[in-house]
RNA sequence: CGCGGAGUGGAGCAGUUGGUAGCUCGUCGGGCUCAUAACCCGAAGGUCGAAGGUUCAAGUCCUUCCUCCGCAACCA
């Protein structure tokens, strides 16, 4: 049945998603942009396996879970539930649903780790372990600068956590040279530089690969106190899912291994571009053939957050466009390389003006029509007409175009093709004027003029049929049904000729593939809706997390003064930093401090602040800081802010604050 | 001077090796009636971020500058 079946097995993986809360539309992108392509390779005859996920261990998580009364387990239990409720939702055909807490995962984590341990990748390290509280960061007594943190020059502070560690630096070179014989190991282009400049070309660090300080996470087994390093974990999800063991690895795993394509958000790159591949050169794999980086969703052009007020959810999108509406918007409209914005009145152009106008209204007059004139039968096409043959080669170019642009996973521009097509085809009716034709049906050269403009439709209709229902599952399967043809003409290996629609078949009812959306009306639901939820959450302010309580006389230890800035300049080298004289009283003092994003050094003159006078002085981008001005945050307008802390009245500088 | 990307008609984007500036949406005018107030045709609208330079010819190459964005750094 299949002539173009047997290309060889795919694996595609999307990243696991983290438990801590409900993915939104731009978490979604991800699964259906894969699910897009996964689909695609199984029509073009591909052995597809299609992985998608759970991350459900760390820190945060545990918290959350505290915070919320239950259990990690518990937690994670319910997010992941969501997730894959969402995948479910989207209709994304993943073959395989991981989760790090799967007891086989865990299990042959905990067997890599102490791979790498006993083949000396991975070496505790108990006494040269310095680190850097605000950096989160382990460093040797060799990284360090002047026995401080080589990344901000603080002091750092002689663990007495052990930790274990991972020899990165060991594979750094094997993994330039990886980089550079494999152009397409990283895509797009800008991102593999920013990897190989940012990281390794300034030499990598050994990372840190287990942690003491919380406990869900995966024990390691010969050293109970620790938990794995929940990259670590998560990464070889990819090799778990497959059935991978060091000691006897599964069928399936040696069938699918390496994965064509890991399919990642761009934040997340440096982990699949760098730590990955190093993992596996470590248990001796080979490497995944591609790391495909994908931009960002935006809303209204800023990263979704549910702070700023401005999260979409798919769930949400759905009940308002259907299933259909919000995996075209997201893979049509998404760009190839830049982050993609996403808003209402985009989300209901493109639906009303491609879906409905173009594609939708399409097949609808072409189905009634065929009724209207001839009983729903398919008719027997005529040669030799240019219109006709003009259609049928655009078809078959369309088929190509389409083939090429989902070798790069270029979904929008496929879908403009099929889409564009959809267009030619409202010409050809208006250039072939069937409602003309069929006044004279008694005519027979007429009649057949017109049974073969039908049959250019509906055989038209099918190449979009077929084309469409990688990306849009449900839409696929109603013009097929609306055509009533069969299953070996849902192929693609069928749209190798124009002309598999077979004569005398019967075609299906006409019926709308999508209703248009009134925008006003749409808005104004969206907004109720909104409304509502806002109203239902409204007591549900955010939770303050505390600090350590601490007694007064710890508070004592803290002194601070008025001051009054009397000098203030930029420091070149670094964004955010504005370099301050303070007058304090007698003194006068430099200070360092990051708010040059919101204050010009000469409105900063003259300002009274609140200081930090007995803070250890430390030198930044090579200015010395003796103290801290207080700064208080906020947010507004979805951003994150801060604003100064100064005193009620102009007083003179040098007063205590206490 | 850390690395990289982007600035093209109202909006969103294409523009390979330099040779008359295109597409979708929107707007305006017209046509048609099979169809979901849909569809088809036409028009208006851009000194292609700025200034120089190379060339017979530059959105497309070079230089400088401006603005946004990402990564890194950084917030005492």
């Amino acid at each position: 049945m299949k002539i173009k079946a047997d290309k060889g097995k795919y694996y595609l993986t999307t990243a696991i998603a983290y438990t801590s809360r409900k993915p939104h539309i731009g978490n979604t992108y991800e699964i259906v942009f894969s699910d897009a392509i996964a689909r695609f390779r199984r029509m073009e005859g591909y052995d597809v396996f299609f992985c998608t996920g759970t991350d459900e261990h760390g820190q945060k998580i545990q918290l959350n879970a505290e915070e919320q009364g239950v259990t990690p387990k518990e937690w994670v239990d319910r997010v992941s539930g969501e997730v894959r409720g969402i995948w479910d939702t989207m209709n994304t055909s993943y073959d395989y649903f991981i989760r790090t807490t799967d007891q086989y995962h865990e299990d042959q984590l905990r067997k890599i780790f102490k791979k790498f341990y006993d083949q000396g990748d991975i070496y505790k390290s108990e006494y040269e372990g310095w680190y850097c509280v605000p950096c989160e960061s382990f460093f040797t007594t060799t990284q360090l600068v002047d026995g401080k943190c080589p990344d901000c020059g603080r002091p750092v502070e002689m663990t007495k956590e052990e930790s274990y560690f991972f020899k990165m630096s060991k594979y750094q070179d094997w993994l330039m040279q990886y980089i550079e014989d494999h152009p397409d190991f990283i895509t797009p282009e800008a991102r593999k530089k920013e990897m190989v400049n940012n990281f390794l070309k300034p030499g990598l660090q050994d990372l840190c690969v287990s942690r003491t300080s919380f406990t869900w996470g995966i024990q390691v087994d010969f050293d109970p106190k620790h938990v794995i390093y929940v990259w670590l974990d998560a990464l070889s999800n990819y090799i778990t899912a497959l059935g991978y063991d060091i000691d006897d690895p599964s069928e399936r795993f040696k069938k699918y291994w390496p994965a064509d394509v890991h399919i990642i958000g761009k934040d997340i790159l440096r982990f699949h571009t760098i730590y990955w591949p190093i993992f596996l050169k470590a248990l001796g794999l080979p490497m995944p053939k591609q790391v495909f980086g994908h931009p960002w969703l935006l809303m209204n052009g800023s990263k979704m957050s549910k702070s700023v007020g401005n999260v979409m959810y798919a769930d949400d999108l759905v009940r308002y466009f259907g299933v259909d509406g919000v995996r075209y918007y997201l893979l049509r409209e998404m760009p190839y390389a830049n982050d993609g914005n996403i808003t209402y009145e985009d989300l209901i152009s493109r639906y009303n003006s491609d879906l409905a106008n173009t594609i939708g209204n399409l097949v609808n007059r072409t189905i009634s029509m065929n009724k209207k004139y001839f009983g729903s039968v398919v008719q027997a096409p005529t040669a030799g007409d240019p219109l006709d043959e003009e259609v049928k080669a655009q078809a078959l170019q369309m088929v190509q175009t389409v083939v090429e642009k989902m070798k790069e996973y270029r979904t929008a521009e496929a879908l403009e093709e099929i889409t564009a097509f959809a267009r030619r085809l409202n010409k050809y009716i208006d250039e072939t004027t069937p409602w003309t034709l069929g006044k004279n049906l008694e005519d027979k050269a007429t009649a057949e003029r017109l049974g073969t403009v039908l049959y250019t439709l509906l055989e038209g209709i099918r190449y979009i049929g077929v084309l469409l229902s990688p990306f849009l599952p449900e839409t696929g399967a109603k013009i097929v049904e609306q055509l009533g043809i069969s299953e070996e003409l849902t192929e693609l290996d069928s749209l190798e000729t124009f002309g598999a629609l077979p004569a005398g078949m019967t075609t299906g009812e006409a019926s709308p593939l999508f209703a248009r959306i009134d925008e006003k009306k749409l808005m104004e639901q969206v907004e109720a809706d909104n409304k509502a939820e806002e109203e239902a959450a409204e007591p549900e302010e955010e939770p303050l997390t505390h600090k350590d309580e601490i007694t007064i006389d710890e508070f004592d230890k803290i002194e601070m003064r008025v001051g009054e800035v009397i000098a203030c300049e930029r420091i070149k080298k670094a964004k955010k930093l504005l370099v301050s004289q303070v007058k304090i009283g007698p003194e006068v003092r430099q200070i360092v401090s990051g708010i040059a994003k919101q204050y010009d050094p000469e409105q900063f003159v003259g300002k009274k602040v609140v200081v930090v006078t007995n803070l250890k002085p430390v030198t930044l981008c090579g200015y010395e800081s003796q103290g801290m001005i207080l700064c208080a945050d906020y947010t507004e307008d979805g951003e994150d802010r801060f604003c100064i802390v100064s005193p009620e009245q102009n007083i003179a500088s040098g007063g205590e604050v206490h």
